[in-house]
DNA sequence: CACCAATCTTGACAGCGGTAAGTTAGGGGC
DNA sequence: GCCCCTAACTTACCGCTGTCAAGATTGGTG
């Protein structure tokens, strides 16, 4: 019998051929189905179908293998912001949309999301996966491309790039951060009532951000 | 012998005497040292000197315990904002003090912070501890009310409080979970090098928010 | 003084991450 | 075509965790 190269369900053999890709993928849907906290390796494990030990042939550590779920998730949050950049040619409208994808990405993928930016494991952890970094920087590069663009058009005042960048991230993060957890409804009842839907929040909250950084001298 | 009535370090007897304050403060020390994830019941338990299974005479849960530790971190939250607002007098210092205060209890308080903030339990069990989501109204409540008397002496433009409220919460939250995570060093190096130290940038960053909430008709 | 109920201890359980030693089998060298 | 080496996988185990049940202790009330 020929062993099956790619993960399928169709017959395990005693080598599953594609364990490591297997278990990365399996991770994400575990993710997306229940929280960070319910993950269980030894849960990923037997979903793949094979014993609890298996994946410590490919992954020194839970925390490993997080890491390179958190590397897909990073990718994956990278197209969402690209996808915003072409898609939009007025400059305000691109600044809101990347701002509204961001917090879609989030919104659409809680567990994800905070295992790449609230977990506190892996920070620590960063400079054994370089991949982390730079598909972390990769995405923030998206953000301060944008700017810097917009920025030399005249339609941003003068700054520091990074700087504006760190205050769009944090508040992009910030709404995500909220939202996911719960903590707006409660706080003053503000979503879906009195200033309307999440969605109108989030853009407002971005527009309000952008006119802090424009240019005065600009239209 | 008498019993002791508050905790001490003096000679256990068989009851403690005060055993839920004792778990709470001793678990807020605990967070100081040490983040959420090593934090244990069973540790807590034999630094108070009882055995492991004793909080659960006054708790239900670990998560009980934990929301009693969170409304404590509210309750602090709520000092540092509103010491911010007695300090200052002129709007645009209050406000971005008031940012500052919260950024500095958040770095100072991780720990702490994430539980009360980040954590994924303590949200969806919310209804269970109406002690929580009073203490964490209390500390939206510091805030919109200082936005609220800006606005009225027309230095903020009109629009929705508690939408103001969200966008300021979610960029001083934002700030607070990029700073803590350690994710502001590695996406842009800016930190501490082309745009200051994190406090000015932290500050930057409320201005520009501050900026866009500005009535565009006052000074 | 006796008893009750709250408090605390002891001991157990399942499930977790992680390790060590043994088993299987794919693939390169002959 | 065969052998054997090694990577991949399994099984069994460890210490740890949160949680529960049953029993021991005792302050306070009648």
């Amino acid at each position: 019998m020929k062993a099956c190269p790619v993960a399928s369900l169709v017959k395990r053999t005693y080598h599953h051929g594609d364990l490591r890709n297997a278990l990365v993928s399996e991770a994400l849907k575990l993710l997306e189905e229940q929280g960070a906290a319910e993950f269980t390796l030894r849960d990923l494990a037997s979903r793949v179908g094979v014993s609890h030990a298996a994946p410590y042939s490919h992954f020194e550590d839970k925390t490993a293998l997080l890491a390179a779920v958190a590397v897909e998730g990073l990718h994956k949050l990278s197209a969402y912001l690209e996808q915003a950049v072409q898609e939009n040619s007025d400059p305000t409208e691109q600044f809101v949309q990347m701002g509204q994808a961001y917090v879609r990405f989030g919104t659409e993928h809680p567990a994800l999301y905070n295992l790449v930016f609230a977990s506190e494991e892996l920070p620590e952890q960063r400079d054994k996966f370089p991949e982390l970094t730079e598909a972390g920087s990769a995405a923030f590069g998206t953000l301060t491309g944008m700017l810097g663009r917009m920025q030399q058009s005249g339609f941003l005042r003068e700054g520091n790039l990074d700087g504006f960048g760190f205050a769009v991230w944090a508040l992009v993060h910030g709404l995500v951060s909220l939202i996911t957890t719960g903590h707006v409804e409660c706080a003053g009842d503000c979503v879906d009532g009195e200033i309307g839907t999440t969605e109108e929040a989030v853009r407002a909250s971005l527009l309000g951000m952008l006119h802090g950084l424009k240019n005065p001298t600009a239209a």
